[in-house]
DNA sequence: CCTCAATATACCTTAACGTTATGCAGATTG
DNA sequence: CAATCTGCATAACGTTAAGGTATATTGAGG
């Protein structure tokens, strides 16, 4: 027995609202409409849904009984609704994200967290990457967005990238270490520094090269590598190792007072920090939301990058 | 936004099937047409359902959440097809049946009991009453059937009368009474034993009158009344009281040989048990089937009856 | 008995559904 | 890499069913 779902939406309207013509007004629908749906429902089933000669229009057991099926119907259509205004609002969904670690951790686990405060029932499967595979993943549709430094030519056809910050890279060292206090600094007198070293495929680790090139040390002593930006703070307030981290890292680290900055340019290609994504993932309202959340995160970043180099608290 | 439950079930199919064409069968109905359902779908929300450009066509987060609501309207269908199933078979909603209180619980009881084994979704509400009410309540819809005595011309206009047994009364006491010994007992033999009284407004009430009557005894001696069958019993099983039954009511005690009839026979007016019930009742199928169920175990225990009776085991 | 309110019916319009035939594109295989 | 195959989309057309307005009908209550 082939049962239409609107029939018993109907039935149901009409059996909580008590009556055709309030069932109608419920529905939006007009009353001869509903009564001539539920006549061929029952001419359908062979079986009375109605107390036949009532006149408050009271529901047989069968037609109880199929009323709270349709209610049910019009509950888990109302839900569709709400699934889709809220998949639409960008409120719900799952976004794939990507970047390198030691970004990822220091500067956009916050940005995810205070995401997630606001929507709580989006997901976001974070994972970590450098440039070639988040590239790779991003144009195959693994993931979302991803988020790394790039060479403004390096961006690959068929992908955006939004600059959100400049790459620059800096040396970073304990506040209290020997070279800190200096006020001039040259590249050889970070020679004798014992260094912890980003893992191989990190660009960090080819600006390294770049740095013990120009100051020719060829054979540099490592002190710990392949942690975390979490192992690797703990190692660097702990001694006077020295590391390259880009600078937004280590101005996300601020407020700990324990880190800080040599005052060394360092050299590098021009790169900046960028959101990449393919052209086309804009259809996805989470992503979008996601990513407006995270440029404007970063713009009221960078303002206050400005804002702080200006007023010389925390130097550079 | 509006969502029609007939496409989230289309939605829920193609989702589970694994495509159009598999989804179609599934359902029953051709390929193209849950194409453009579902086309019309995403035109209506706006929203992609599945991933474009894909050939094992894949849901987005959307499709798949729609599709889980789809999945339970699909469900609350089915269930309702079979809840319509099992109420035009008789095998679910609620029959109201009343009758005389000795009748009810002495026969009619050990009926419900087997009826229920086969019909476990059936609930009998069960009450008790005398003709006059009974006919009333009948009349007025209160009750589906009742189960009483009555005379061959008393059945109301409009009402239906299936007579089931003979509504002969006996005079009951327990084995060992000194009157079950005798071989020929008359009327007068009977009178210095006390009376467990039936209640006032029941038939066995008036019978017992009339032997009393008969034997022209006018202030007889009541030691019980008002109780139920089962405190009839005990009180007959544990003193020389006698009582007047329907026999029907006593054969069915015959297997606890606590007690017996006396030989003689009580002139009542001539009445039959049998089922009263609206005309129009038989639109109910489980009416029908209740109704059908108590025929059938009132023909068996009719047989049963003359087939003991002509086997002289069990005398009247 | 009469009136009122609520439901059923009549009739019409329109939109949705279903089917067959066919075009098109992603996948697969050699 | 090309050819083919499988599966989805589209077109055209007929049918069905839903919705609306106007109106008849029928219980319920005074």
């Amino acid at each position: 027995m082939q049962i239409d779902p609107n029939h018993l939406i109907i039935l149901a309207a009409v059996v909580d609202e008590g009556g055709l013509t309030q069932g109608a007004a419920a529905l939006g629908k007009s009353q001869p409409s509903l009564s001539r749906s539920l006549s061929a429902l029952e001419a359908r089933l062979g079986l009375p849904l109605f107390e036949k000669g009532r006149r408050p229009l009271i529901a047989t057991e069968l037609g109880a009984a199929l009323a709270a099926q349709g209610r049910l119907i019009r509950a888990a259509a109302a839900e569709a609704s709400v699934q889709t205004g809220l998949y639409a609002g960008g409120k719900t969904g799952a976004v794939r994200v990507a970047g390198t670690p030691v970004f990822m951790d220091a500067v956009i686990a916050s940005m995810i967290a205070g995401f997630q405060q606001a929507n709580p029932n989006v997901r976001i499967d974070q994972s970590y990457g450098y440039a070639d595979t988040l590239i790779r993943d991003v144009q195959s549709g693994t993931l979302d967005m991803a988020l790394c430094p790039l060479p403004p030519d390096a961006v690959p056809e068929g992908l955006t990238f939004d600059e959100i910050l400049q790459g620059r890279n800096v040396i970073a060292c304990r506040i209290g270490h020997p070279l800190a206090r200096k006020k001039t600094l040259r590249l050889s007198d970070i020679a004798p520094y014992p260094w912890i070293a980003p893992p191989t495929a990190s660009p960090l680790y080819q600006d390294l090269k770049a740095i013990l090139a120009e100051i020719e040390v060829d054979d540099f002593r490592v002190s710990f590598s392949g942690g975390s930006i979490s192992a690797v703070r703990t190692v660097l307030e702990g001694s006077d190792s020295l590391t390259i981290l880009p600078y937004s890292v280590l101005f996300m680290m601020r407020h700990h007072k324990s880190l800080t900055a040599l005052d060394i340019r360092i050299r590098h290609a021009p790169r900046h920090l960028g959101i990449l994504s393919a052209q086309a993932s804009s259809d996805r309202p989470v992503v979008r939301r996601f990513q407006r959340h995270l440029a404007h995160e970063f713009k009221s970043l960078a303002r206050t990058i400005t804002h702080q180099q200006q007023a010389s608290v925390w130097g550079v």
